[in-house]
Formats: C-alpha cells, structure tokens, sequence
RNA sequence: UGGCCUAUGGUGUAAUUGGCAACACAGCUGGUUUUGGUCCAGUCGUUCUAGGUUCGAGUCCUAGUAGGCCAACCA
C-alpha cells in the first residue's frame, strides 16, 4: 500500500477489529455476489475492488456467487459477461458459486422450520398478504393462515414443490412478528411458485428461494466471514440475521453482513434497472455502449483496468450520501493513459495547409512515441507540401493569447518544421478553405541547427494529405445533461438524455496508424486518448475517443 | 405518526480511536516544455446547529435540523 502510512476504511477496521477480538486469519473469506440479471457497472466496481482487495490484503479467499434465485429475469449471457468483467479488472475468486448449487439444502432447512413451527404456507393473494401487512407507521394483523398445523403446512409446501399448484397460489412465509418495527420481519416470504426454467437448475424446482432467504444461508454454506453489501440492505440484517439463527452450528463461522454506501456517478445512472431501460429503450447500442458506465463499456471507451481500480480506490469506501464527478474518473484515465499510450497525429477537423515553398516530393520524419517512456521508441512519419492541419489551428487575426497559426504568423509543425502563414483562400461565403504558407528549410527538428532551435510559442499537430489514413472517429460526450438525472422527483432520468453523446466524425491519421489492433490505445496529440473499436475492419478503421486531454485553451476562450 | 442510517473544503475520502483537521481531484498564480499535454512550485478553502462531559471534542452524551432508506411472490 502506501508508504506513509495507510488509512483504513470503516470495514476494514471492522476486520482489524475482529481480528483483534477473536478472529483467526485463516477465518476471514469475502465473496461477491452479483445477481446475472444485467451488465456489471462502475458501482460494481467498488463492490469488486472491496471484496478482492480484502481478500489480497488478507490473503483469504474470495467466492464469486451468482445470486440466481430468480429464473424470470436471470440468463446466462449475464453470467459470462460478469466473469468476463473480474476477470477483465485482475481479480482471481478462490471458488465460483451459484446460490442455485443450495437449493435443496435450503429446501432441507425450510422444511426444518416448518416442523418447528417458524414456518407456514399461506394461500393468499399477494393483495390481500400486503394489505394485512401494514405500513411503516402501522402494525400489521396475521394471516388467516397463520395457525395451520405443522402436517397441513408440510404436505402444502411438499405440493408446492412437486408442482400440484399455480403460480401465485401458495407462497412458504417465516413466522415472526406482524407487528415489528421493521416491515421485513412482518412474516416475509421465504419461497414463491414459478413454473420456469432456470439457467442451471432448468425444470428441477417449480419453487425458488426469496433473496432474505437465501443470501445470508448462502454465506453461512460457504463460511463467509464478512458479508459486505450496500446500505439499502441495512434494514434486511435484522431478518438475514434471524434466518441465521434458526441453521447455524455454534462451532460454525457465522457471516455478519456490513453495509456501504453505493458510489454515484454524476452525470449518468448507476442501476442495473435504469441501465436496462437505456439498451431495450436504443437510447444507446447496448451494455458495452462505451457511453455506458458498465465496465464493459469503459473497457470498450478504452478505460484500462488500472485507472478504474485507481479510481475506486481514490473514492474510497463510506457510509454517507454521494456523488462523485465523473471528472475523476476521467483524471485517472489520463492518468494512467499518459504513462502508456503512444503519441500518434491525427486531425479531426482538417484544413488544408500548402507549403508553398516545399520543392521535395516527401520525407519521412523521425518521431518520438512517448516522451513520457523512454524505451517506447520512434517512428517515421510522413511530411509533403499538402498537408491537413485543425480548422481551430489557424485564424486569420489574433489577439496574442492564441498560440496557434495566424496570417504572418509562425508556428512549428510538429516533428517537422517552421512555418509562416502568408495568405488564405475562401470560398464566396467567406469560409476558408486553405493557409498558402512558406516554411523555413533550416528549421527541421532534431537536425541541431540554429533555426531549428528557435522558439516558437505554437506548435501544431498536421498530417500529410496523400499519406493520411481515413478513419471513423467517434467522440463521446456525457450520457446525460444533468448531473444526477435519477434523482429529481418530478422528472424522470430518461428526460435528460444528452442528444449529442455522440458525435461519429472523419479522422485522418498518420499511416502508422494503418495496423493498429483493436483494442490498441494511443494518444492523438493535442486532442485526447483514442482506442481502435471492436468494429474495425481491414477496410475501415474505428477509433472511440476515450478522454480528452486536459485544455487550458478552451478554458481560455470560455471565460472570454 | 414509527423504525434504521448518515452529516468533515466545490467533490470524494482520512484523522494513530479524546490530543496540531490531512490526502486526492477541481479551482486559482507562476515556472519548464517542439503536445495550451506531462512535470514542478505556490495558493484558496472544512468539522450541520445548540447545549453538555472533559485540561482538551470532528470523535463521547442530549436535543434539534437536514438528507437517505424501509410496505415486490425483485435482488
């Protein structure tokens, strides 16, 4: 960890507590239990990056669970995407679990409650069962079913099981108290009849386990120390305690669930729900939409692993409201990326610049790929008298803030030479259409000379015309305008959709460019981090902008 | 007319468990630079309120205020 002295977070002073009041070492195991009913997101993340990093800093380990007591919403497309994703992110589980693998020894303990009479089969509509429920502020009054005998109870529930009922029909409840201060020990139900096929158990059960029962007896089956989940689970413990009580083996380990608080994203939705809603409603292309804050989709922006886990654990981990700038997340990407992306030219918004006074055909320049790695190496690139620079590169008139090319102006053409812009061409509604300028022959970098040691405040990025490589380039905005769109009461998060999320463009690149790899991560200098698109052909390139570079000079021109 | 949880700079998280409120990001100034990038230096600014305990309170107690969560055969 960190030199100076690391500081812990509630719950791993938690562990440190434990440790210190009885806890071997050898007890501590974590596990993370996503329900396969969606795409893995940034939240997720956390959630990963919590439980692994306890499980490395412990070294004790760490269960992958898919919590998939519900065939009407689970599938096995999400399964494998989710494995794919911790992987992805560096992480090892020490076993691969399905609470599925424990219905029938959670079969074999609901029948246990019945026969002691903390268990009843209740043949009610859902309507009626919330009605008597109360509210949070009233107490609720018992079901009419509440009383039947422990043999009624058990041939019921043996009948649900064998498949004798309906969906909808006859639910297993535990019995505890109507009248409890916490609406989920108002005799919540343990297993509910659905005549569906499960992705691992297919037809064998027509009755399958609620998440209250299931979980914490899942955690106890796997000797789970510290079972870690978010804080709307906080008023759950009390029943995930109580179904503990009623199995655990006192020489056993018992699991004691601890809650956080989930991480918020501005500026875009952190629910696998209103994730969901975005891919059936096309709002974006599906799960892995690099607009997405889906850790497939950040894989596919270009996010590496590293940056997100240094983001995760930049924002720590805590009990309170939050909601963090999406601009941190995108300060790690940079971070990491600047270390590692080689520098390539691309120009996204070409103006044609003529060197008037290049009398050769061409020359390959010698670049450097990233000043930030020395072994990283150079390149050639190639440089002729067409060039095509950026349309915000040049201005005809200029007050002295802009660095960048202007009539009588010079600027260094990077890896190249300086030049100095003498006139503009228009077309008749006053657009320009091409810089003629001359440049200075001496001026060549690296070659040592005086001229080529001159100073000279601009420096532009350009790419030679007949050698430039077309490519799509698609530039990615903010999936929303507001920066926590789900949480405004009288507005639904759907309405504040950003129309211009994306913008697909033209890109010319420097031909080094022509082999790149899908997946492959570079630096367009002065623009921004790209990555090559699993949608690149060997006919057509695809690159996703995955962050800009930071720029002083539209923050310049903003406040003018 | 309930229960549970939370409150520290603009944002997020710390504070050796009662002992000088710190770190990162963002902002602002300046320096370096063949990327208006990177890097370097500096700067701004914080314990929800009111009482109490204490030599000493962000930390403990009481009350208040504000916010979140709790009534799916979802997880």
């Amino acid at each position: 960890m960190n030199e100076v002295g690391e500081s812990l977070n509630f719950i791993e002073h938690i562990v440190e507590e434990d440790l210190r009041n009885g806890y071997t070492k050898a007890e501590l195991r974590f596990r993370f239990p996503p329900e396969p009913n969606g795409y893995l997101h940034i939240g997720h993340a956390s959630s990963i990056c919590l439980n692994f990093g306890l499980g490395l800093r412990y070294n004790a380990p760490v269960n992958l669970r898919f919590d998939d007591t519900n065939p009407a919403k689970e599938e096995q497309e999400y399964v494998d995407a989710i494995k794919k994703d911790v992987e992805w992110l560096g992480y090892t589980w020490d076993t691969e679990r399905y609470a599925s693998d424990y219905f029938q020894q959670l079969y074999d303990w609901a029948v246990l409650l019945i026969k002691e009479g903390k268990a009843y089969v209740d043949s009610q509509s859902s309507e009626e069962m919330a009605k008597q429920k109360g509210t949070p502020t009233e107490a609720g009054i018992d079901s009419p079913f509440r009383n039947r005998t422990v043999e009624e109870n058990l041939t019921l529930f043996e009948g649900m099981r064998r498949g004798d009922y309906e969906e909808g029909t006859h639910v297993l409840r535990a019995k505890i108290d109507m009248k409890s201060s916490n609406m989920l020990m108002r005799d919540p139900i343990m297993y509910r009849v659905l005549h569906k096929s499960h992705h691992r158990t297919n037809t064998d059960w027509c009755i399958y386990p609620m998440y209250d029962w299931t979980h914490g007896e899942s955690d106890y089956i796997e000797q789970v120390s510290h079972s870690l989940c978010t804080l709307e689970f906080a008023m759950h413990r009390e029943l995930y305690d109580w179904f503990l009580d009623q199995v655990t083996d006192p020489k056993k380990l018992r699991p004691k669930q601890r809650e956080f608080a989930r991480r918020n994203l501005s500026h875009t939705v952190v629910s696998k729900r209103k994730l969901l809603q975005l891919v059936e409603q096309n709002a974006v292309n599906g799960w892995d939409d690099p607009r997405m804050p889906t850790i497939s989709g950040l894989r596919r922006r270009g996010f590496t692993p590293e940056s997100i886990k240094n983001f995760v654990n930049t924002i720590g981990i805590a009990k309170r409201e939050n909601l963090i700038d999406v601009s941190l997340l995108e300060f790690h990407a940079r971070e990491h990326l600047n270390k590692i992306a080689p520098r390539v030219m691309g120009v996204l918004n070409p103006l044609k610049l003529v060197i008037l006074n290049y009398e050769g055909e061409e020359e390959w320049l010698e670049a450097e790929n990233n000043p930030e790695d020395e072994t990283a190496g150079f390149r050639k690139v190639p440089f002729s008298r067409e060039l095509y620079i950026e349309q915000e590169d040049f201005k005809e008139e200029a007050n002295r803030k802009f660095f960048r090319l202007k009539l009588g102006g010079e600027v260094r053409l990077k890896n190249g030479y300086i030049i100095k812009a003498e006139s503009c061409t228009k077309d008749t509604e006053g657009n320009i259409l091409e810089v003629l300028c001359t440049y200075d022959p001496k001026s060549k970098s690296g070659s040592g000379t005086e001229e080529s040691l001159r100073k000279v405040k601009g420096t532009l990025h350009w790419v030679s015309i007949k050698h430039a490589v077309e490519a799509e380039v698609r530039l990615y905005d903010r999936l929303f305008t507001d920066e926590s769109p789900d949480t405004h009461k009288d507005k639904d998060f759907m309405e504040f959709i950003n129309p211009e999320s994306l913008k697909v463009i033209t890109g010319y690149l420097e031909p080094s460019l022509k082999s790149a790899q899908v997946g492959d991560r570079v630096q367009f200098q002065r623009l921004g981090y790209f990555c090559v698109d699993p949608d690149t052909t060997s006919e057509k390139l695809v690159f996703n902008r995955t962050v800009g570079l930071r720029d002083v000079w539209a923050k310049i021109q903003q406040r003018d």
